[in-house]
DNA sequence: GTCTATAGGTTGATAGAC
DNA sequence: GTCTATCAACCTATAGAC
């Protein structure tokens, strides 16, 4: 413990922690009020902080934007980790696609903002692109788990690997779409088991 | 044709077609600039009106915003209507994922925005619990038919007809939103056809 | 129904003290 | 690094003439 707790400022946070502090504030902001009510005033207000200190830490709202961005991007950064499991490819399966929904939970207000504003949404593309991330990175972490297990036989020899595997990522980011808008008639929908149950339908050895 | 068109005063337009020339700039401002730059004063612009205009016809920014969402919403009401064709299931599964690529296309940027501003996300949960409209709906039709011809005996017999309907709507929104993203790499991911083959080998018949 | 003009409020960003 | 005070720009919305 090196943080000097002598005077509690505000609560257990380091004196000279602001810019973690607006940090954290925008991405509440932006989960709870949307990009629609993400200002400097409401940031500096929620982290504790003064207005002027937004700027000199991000320098302007873009700058503000691109660090919300990079911060709440980084979940995907440490994915697909958990794919080379013990278990077997069906307990796999729900797996990955519970930690997808929850990445997709976590990313969603950022792309739905990224998408609101053509300037964010360029630099989201090039951020995805210099960082080679993107879809294509699932399809090949789960799609090589896939088709490993295809090929020593644990699955059917018929089906495409990649093409599965971005079926089932599709599923998840839809699911995580359609919870975070909450619409009414959800439960009439086919449950994630129901739609795990045809992907495996499809991959399960004869 | 009952329209005077003796004096054009913009081009083919309607001398006292205000509130649909705002409503159709809005639309446009709204997919090209997102939701963050949809100002009175640009769709007033755009529309070729004057500033107050807008608020004459809408009352105030919120009812632009509804009646945005209310017209953008229409794709949906007309959807569902050619699932019944003619031809076999794997010509209808194409034409339904085309057609749902193309209407998540036109959708999406009223889904973006709604998300970016708690109000408007309300708002938009509320009109499609009214219109009764959502994901079961297109379950319904295209579960339906799926369905019928499983029973007819045209497909296998051990799919669940529901589950592989929103496994086909899921994926045609989540083609339409990396389209609409953009981002790098697209070319490297299973092509729409390798999804379909994967659905079709769920449901061809043995 | 459409315009001009403007009031009133909010926001992004800066200056300068501490 | 953080604050107070402030400005200029922009936006929503209204008033009143035509």
């Amino acid at each position: 413990m090196t943080t000097t707790e002598q005077h509690s400022r505000r609560r257990g946070r380091p004196p000279t922690g602001g810019r973690e502090a607006i940090l954290e504030a925008a991405l509440v902001v932006l989960r709870e009020q949307g990009i629609a009510n993400l200002t400097s005033r409401e940031v500096a207000a929620r982290a504790g902080v003064s207005d002027a200190s937004v700027y000199y830490h991000f320098h302007d709202r873009a700058g503000l934007l691109a660090a919300i961005f990079e911060s709440g991007m980084k979940p995907l950064l440490v994915m697909g980790e958990q794919a080379g499991g013990p278990n077997g490819p069906l307990d796999v399966l729900e797996r990955a696609t519970a930690s997808l929904e929850q990445f997709f939970d976590e990313v969603l207000p950022i792309m739905h903002a990224a998408q609101s504003d053509p300037e964010l949404k360029e630099a989201v593309a090039r951020y995805v692109e210099l960082k080679d991330l993107g879809p294509h990175k699932g399809v090949a972490i789960l799609g090589s788990y896939l088709r490993a297990q295809q090929e020593a036989g644990v699955l059917a020899p018929g089906f495409d690997p990649d093409a599965v595997a971005l079926l089932v990522i599709d599923m998840s980011f839809a699911r995580a779409v359609r919870q975070q808008m909450h619409l009414a008639g959800e439960e009439r929908l086919p449950s994630r088991e129901a739609l795990l149950d045809q992907i495996w339908r499809l991959i399960q050895p004869a």
